[in-house]
DNA sequence: GGCATATTGTTCGCGCGCCGAACAATATGC
DNA sequence: GCATATTGTTCGGCGCGCGAACAATATGCC
């Protein structure tokens, strides 16, 4: 039940039905490929004959092709169709505190390519290194590929239309227009994003539907927390694009400070630096950046801690498990106001969830307000996949997918 | 950019492109009215001669009707058209602790009658005076107006699609099928919801399209505090139906305990028995239904703390302001969130608003991550509105108005 | 009053697109 | 070689948006 905004809808025109069909159709190959127009028929319920016009059309647009002939039991072998991917290419890039990753990938998620390196810091050298890369990188790939774009994640404040980062207070970077000056030095499509709303991105977009639904919440707990809030397959964005926030909802006003500058958020009771400062007794409060590069050359990171935690250290696993209660008490609220239809668990912390599900889940069953939400569906996610080098790239292979807009 | 659902999707069939230009139109009309076919045509971008044909249809399914003819300065004269809600007609019925409202109205929200009575706790008493109060109601009606349903609002967690109340402590109803008893007792289909959903729903369907928005989040603050959230032009009910209870998000993890059983929640803060706990230094967490009944014997409540405030009470507007700056940390919270267009805020204590706007104010900036989610708009709904109400009846008029499904 | 002008609302031919049915193409089994 | 089954194409029918022409109805100026 949408309420039509009257200030601002697309009427049918007399291609519209086409249009919507003709999308339908290619998402339903893509997530049944290999598929006959036969079979593309009985699962939209159209008749082959439109199916078939439909087909034609997404071949001229050179958004499928057709494949080899199947197996059938009696009478026509059928043509399989599939969804061109493999030549069209996204550059990822993920720019973190210490280092920057770079990933060349088609528009299926497939991994083509990747680098990383060390963040540099100042915006000019930052963007011709990064050019220089992507130039080298894409020399690599054979003359039919075309890359369509550049997918950059950023964490911190973005805002996806201006292509601004507001405040990233990791990088240091405040203001700073990264999508115009990447665009200028590598003449490509720039879209940017931030890194929570890009794991949610790469979920919905570049998962295979079983595991992706069309309501979600994804939680990536690294350095801070970063969340997405996905709704009836739509990524929520807000009025100033900064929607998604769940990292610093409070879970105790007087609590510690958090680098966003306010006191008690949930990431500073469960991101990885949370986690680190109560084992080793540091007060999360007084942490800076400087503390921060230290603890990155000695490079104990909470991985070293689970491993720890694995060989008996009962010190460490009460630190993990203390985060891992917070967890759960963050994704109770989570559930209470989203109420979605499973919650993805992204990050370091995740490697140690069989010594953490209970915990969590018995924080969770505290604070849900019913017993059908306590049991929501929580999905860990392997850190190896680069979730926000897919949601990178997802930002350039969406718009290809994505349901028209009508009414 | 919405994925489409390859599980769940509807194709565009011929008669699609009429649908959805059909039901524009009356979307249109309805914002616009007193409207012409041919303002009606340059509103929606489309010839008069489409729009002719759809308002032919519109009137044969009595949607809309014309009216008189309007002025031009030259030309032939204009043919006014409405939209037909003043015959079709909606019961609301609001169930609260103390007290049940029940309303007769149109489909435009216009009240044609109420009435206030003693909440019954009992479900089958309940249901059998609510029907015979009804049966009377529409008999006052004339002839020519009919009831086309009921919506009811409950304080408490509602599953809207199966009609049954989860669990309401203020009724101390549980696992109640409220729906289908009051459809057997009435012979009229019934739609139930949580108050906070419905006030957002009134928001939607029933204010004009200014005040409104596609994009918001509704804090309704009375004896707890309930919201309900709005992202493009759609609520938010979410798996169970149970989304958006942002009255649960906790301020503080060892805070008082709330009446769902966890310590520290923001309704814990911010509502209206917590207002009044903290100007009588009573403990919440021991606050029984009985200590609740025995109150509004009494029959003081936050009205009266206000009025006592505006006469010097320094006591009293200490404690209306503590509140205020709660609401202001949780408002900080939803809109880090969901980043909506705008916040509508109810409630008695929004009569207070001069009084603690600059409280509410600063506690946002507070929290808030950008200094243009700070700017939110904050828009007071006057409570003699009877806002809950206004949603039971959205509930049944809404059907009418939404946008096809599509792709 | 008569005529030019302007605006509203209707009608109609055209082309696009879904629908159903017929038909061609291609395989298997007896 | 022929019946049967399945895939994929073609074609007439009809719904619908689009543009243009036309009818209806008003005003202003002579």
């Amino acid at each position: 039940m949408r309420k039509i905004n009257t200030t601002n809808f697309s009427i049918a025109t007399r291609t519209t039905s086409r249009d919507i069909n003709r999308r339908i159709a290619l998402n339903v190959i893509r997530e049944g490929q290999p598929i006959s127009r036969a079979d593309l028929a009985r699962h939209m319920k159209m008749t082959r004959g439109v199916v078939s016009v439909l087909v034609q059309e997404l071949i001229e647009q050179e958004l499928i092709y057709e494949g080899a002939t199947g197996e059938a039991a009696r009478g026509r072998k059928p043509t399989f169709l599939h969804v061109r991917t493999q030549d069209r290419l996204a550059v990822a890039v993920d720019i973190r505190f210490t280092k920057t990753y770079l990933m060349l990938c088609d528009f299926s998620g497939r991994q083509l390519g990747i680098e990383i390196y060390d963040t540099v810091f100042s915006v000019p050298e930052f963007t011709k290194d990064l050019a220089r890369r992507i130039k080298k990188m894409l020399k690599g790939q054979g003359p039919g590929a075309v890359c369509e774009g550049i997918g950059v994640v950023v964490p911190g404040m973005v805002d996806q239309r201006t292509g601004k980062v507001l405040n990233a207070p990791a990088l240091g970077w405040r203001g700073v227009d990264i999508r115009s000056k990447i665009a200028a030095a590598t003449n490509l499509p720039v879209h940017v994003e931030n890194s929570g709303r890009a794991c949610a991105l790469a979920q919905l977009w570049l998962e295979k539907a079983e595991t992706a639904g069309q309501s979600f919440v994804y939680v990536s707990v690294s350095d801070g927390v970063g969340t997405g809030i996905v709704m009836n397959g739509e990524l929520i964005r807000g009025r100033d694009h900064i929607a998604g926030e769940f990292g610093h909802m409070p879970l105790d006003l007087n609590g510690p400070r958090c680098m966003c500058g306010a006191n008690g958020c949930w990431e500073a009771y469960t991101s990885n630096l949370a986690t680190l400062a109560r084992y080793f007794g540091w007060n999360l409060s007084q942490l800076s950046p400087k503390h921060m590069k230290e603890m990155e050359k000695n490079s104990f990171t909470v991985l070293d801690l689970i491993a720890r935690a694995r060989t008996g250290d009962t010190k460490a696993l009460s630190a993990i498990r203390a985060s891992g209660r917070f967890l759960g008490l963050g994704l109770a609220t989570i559930i209470n106001i989203i109420n979605p239809d499973a919650v993805y668990l992204a990050g370091e912390i995740t490697n140690s969830w069989d010594l953490i599900e209970e915990t969590v889940r018995s924080a969770m069953v505290e604070r849900t307000l019913t017993e059908a939400a306590a049991r929501t569906p929580l999905r860990i996610t392997p850190a190896q996949e680069y979730p926000r080098l897919r949601g990178a790239a997802a930002l350039i292979a969406a718009p290809t997918f994505a349901a028209p807009r009508v009414a």
